[in-house]
Formats: C-alpha cells, sequence, structure tokens
DNA sequence: GTGACACTACACCGTGTAGTGTAATAAATA
DNA sequence: TATTTATTACACTACACGGTGTAGTGTCAC
C-alpha cells in the first residue's frame, strides 16, 4: 500500500498519528453526521480535543480535510470488497452447483454489509460524496468510483465463463448486483427516501436471490 | 438562525401567481442547480427578477421555500406515475402474455425516466431531498415519499394476481423493480458515483428485463 | 539553561448571507 | 385626481464561518 509521500500543500506539520487521527476521525463523523457544508472547523477541532489552529497545520484546510476523509473511507471499502471476494469467491471456492453460488453471493453481500455499510453510518456517507462530489475534483484516487463495481463484475464474468451464471454484460450485471443490494441498504427502500427500516439481513439476501433468479443459468 | 421557523401563513403576500410561480421556478432551478445551502436568496430573487423583499413577502424565508419546492416536485412525480401507469399498466390493458407484460414494463418505466427524471435533473433533486432532507421534518405531504412505490407495487400485486408475476413481497418487489430501473439512472451506475453516462434507455430496458428475469412466473 | 518544536488559546479579518426596515415609485382603484 | 396597494431599491443588522497571526506554554534533547 502506498501512503501519500506526497506534498499536496506546503508548510504542514507531521504531528503526532494519534491527533492525525483524532482530527480525521471528528471529521468523517462530523461529515457523514450533519454534511460537509454544515460542518464548522471549529467543530472538528472540538471533536477532536485539538485547537483549530492545528487543525489547519495538519491539513491545510477544510477542503482538503473532505478529500482525506473520502479517501480513507473509498479505501477501506475497496479492501473490505477484495476481502469478502477472497473469502466467499474465490477462484478455489468450491462452487460447483447453482445453489452454491447463490449462497456464496448472499454470504458475499451480508459481509460487505455488516464491515462497511452499517458500522458509521456508510449509507449517509455516500450520499457525502455523491452531493459534495462536485467539491472533490482532484481526488487522487479515482479508483474509489470503479473498483467494487469493476472487482463485482471480474467475478460475475468469471462465474459467467464456469456456466454458473448467464452474463452477457459483465459491468450491468454488477450494476443491478449493487442496486439489489447494497443500494437498496444505503438509501433506505427506494430512491424516494423511505422511512422504513427493514431488517439489513433480509433485504440483502432477497435482493441477491432476485438477482440470481435474473442472472441464474437454467 | 434557530429563531422562529413558524410563520407559514401569517403576514405572507398573496401577490400575484405569476411571481409566485417565477420565484418557486428560479428556486427549483438553483436548488438543484446548486445545492440548498449553496444557493442564496438574492440568487433566487435575481433570477425570478423579483427583489429579495419580495421572496420574504411570498414565501416565508428560505427553509419554507425548500418545503414548497420539495412538495411541488414531488406532486410532479406522482402524477407522472400515475399517469404512467394508467397509460400502460391499467386494468384494461390487454397484457395477456407474458411478452407483452415485460414490454408494458419497459414503456412504463420509460415513460416515467424521460418525463420527470431526465427533465430537469431530476436526479440531482432527488440528493437535494435525502441530502437536505433533515430540514424537511415537516413535510405536510410525506405521501411524496411512500406513494411511487406504493402504486408500483399495487400494480405488481395485480399481475401476480393474475398469474403474470411470482411475487410474494409486493413491496419489496416494486423496490427491486425501482432499483433496477430508476435508481440507477438517478445515481448514475451504482452507488459508488460512476462518471460514466451511458444511454438512459438502455439502462432502463435492461433494468426492467432483469426485473422480468427475476419475477416472471415460469 | 537554551533552543527547537508541538500545541493551544484567542483575537482578529474578510466575507457571505439570512433577514428586516423603510423610503421611493409604479400601478391599480376610488 | 387622490388614495391605496404592490413592488422595488437599498441600507443595515446580526452572525456564522473559513482562515491567519501570534503570544505563550509544555516538552524534550543537548
Amino acid at each position: 500500500m502506498d501512503h501519500h509521500t506526497r506534498a499536496p500543500t506546503k508548510g504542514l506539520r507531521e504531528g503526532s498519528p494519534l491527533k492525525r487521527r483524532a482530527i480525521l476521525d471528528a471529521a468523517r463523523v462530523l461529515f457523514v453526521a450533519e454534511g460537509f457544508e454544515r460542518t464548522s472547523v471549529d467543530a472538528v477541532a472540538l471533536r477532536a480535543n485539538v485547537s483549530k489552529r492545528t487543525v489547519y497545520d495538519y491539513y491545510g484546510g477544510k477542503s482538503t480535510l473532505l478529500v482525506r476523509v473520502v479517501e480513507e473511507v473509498g479505501q477501506a471499502l475497496m479492501d473490505s470488497i477484495h476481502l469478502a471476494i477472497r473469502a466467499h469467491l474465490g477462484d478455489e471456492a468450491s462452487l460447483t452447483g447453482s445453489r452454491e453460488l447463490e449462497a456464496a453471493l448472499i454470504a458475499f453481500a451480508l459481509q460487505v454489509a455488516s464491515s462497511t455499510i452499517e458500522s458509521s453510518d456508510y449509507a449517509a456517507f455516500v450520499k457525502l460524496v455523491s452531493t459534495e462530489g462536485s467539491h472533490l475534483t482532484e481526488m487522487s484516487g479515482h479508483s474509489l468510483a470503479d473498483a467494487p463495481e469493476n472487482a463485482i463484475a471480474e467475478r460475475l464474468a468469471y462465474f459467467a465463463r464456469e456456466g454458473l451464471l448467464e452474463v452477457t454484460n459483465a459491468n450491468r450485471a454488477a450494476d443491478h448486483f449493487v442496486a439489489l443490494s447494497f443500494a437498496l441498504v444505503i438509501n433506505n427502500g427506494g430512491v424516494f427516501g423511505k422511512p422504513s427500516v427493514p431488517d439489513t439481513t433480509e433485504t440483502i439476501t432477497e435482493g441477491v436471490r432476485a438477482f440470481f433468479r435474473a442472472y441464474s443459468a437454467r
């Protein structure tokens, strides 16, 4: 894993890793909870038990703080997905039958959902990115956007090659998979912000089942 | 800023319907394009060719303006959906075969998408609501949230009764329908804000096809 | 001690912006 | 024409917030 190693802005202080963490954590929580615009730098400093000046000395300003937060959470999501793929959808997995594959897909989606989405209001974070994303033109890791879906698409193509799925367009299939599982959990029950909060496990399970009905090789 | 929030119908001026429209239209366009926070009341007044004072005389303030905009667009969406349902999924429609139903579902989704979603960046509007929605606790018409999905669920249940679909939970099926069609168009290609902009028609068509594969009675 | 450094506390600036008060003016109405 | 009403133009308040400069304090190494 390559780290920054770069000088994005000048005259920043290195400081203690603990304070860096505290600031970044505070920023993430507040951005997610209140939104980027509504979160003041003072509030971040207060929550991190750090002076406002230190926030500016560590990170260059509010916008860079947002960039760092997005980078970090995006990376966490990607790691989580790759981990879950290795755990349930790897090449060596003995997914010989249709039932096994369905179960594996469900397990995969459940693991990703529980490890990242549910924790710390990941849902709100995605909204944050898609909303405040206009401030993120300078995202170093655009990999954030494509990587997850690409990874899933690659696996689906693999299972298609194995004769377990019927997939003509892997990327679209991946979009459908995400739409039926994670997306449903994130914006709860549809695009029109419903208030109902059904069981995440059930939502994911049924979503993946529907995906499987649509894409399994008969 | 924690003052009042209470003066919905008190001391407001009636004024001319034209100016009301102009103000509301300007607010809608700017809120959608720039976001609620980033839009100043001055900008709204400027765009509506009206003095800022008039904006405050007509509507009570910025937040009420947002509420009115959300109410209106939500209503437009609902009307559009009901219209499309009547046009393609009505009881009297001669949907005897499986192929006809699939085609009708596609036509329905395409009509809703083209009449509301594409026009005037409805996508951005949905994001606006889901983001600034915390300011909308006092939404008079909560019908905005439930109605669309409920209407779709009702139709799906009907087709299930007719033996054309296999649906155990109509509401969940409706969620899946929306997720595979409108939601995919709105947040383009997945939850992780992809930059790609494929054809809306193709996205909708393929999404509904996938839905049909998952829910058609074999 | 002395210096180098990290950090805080705090005052401060500039700016953007919600919201109000009011005088002047245009338009409708009597 | 006189009066009332709608609307504008504009000044003005209040305030939140991003960002900076700086004085002072604690800490550690030499």
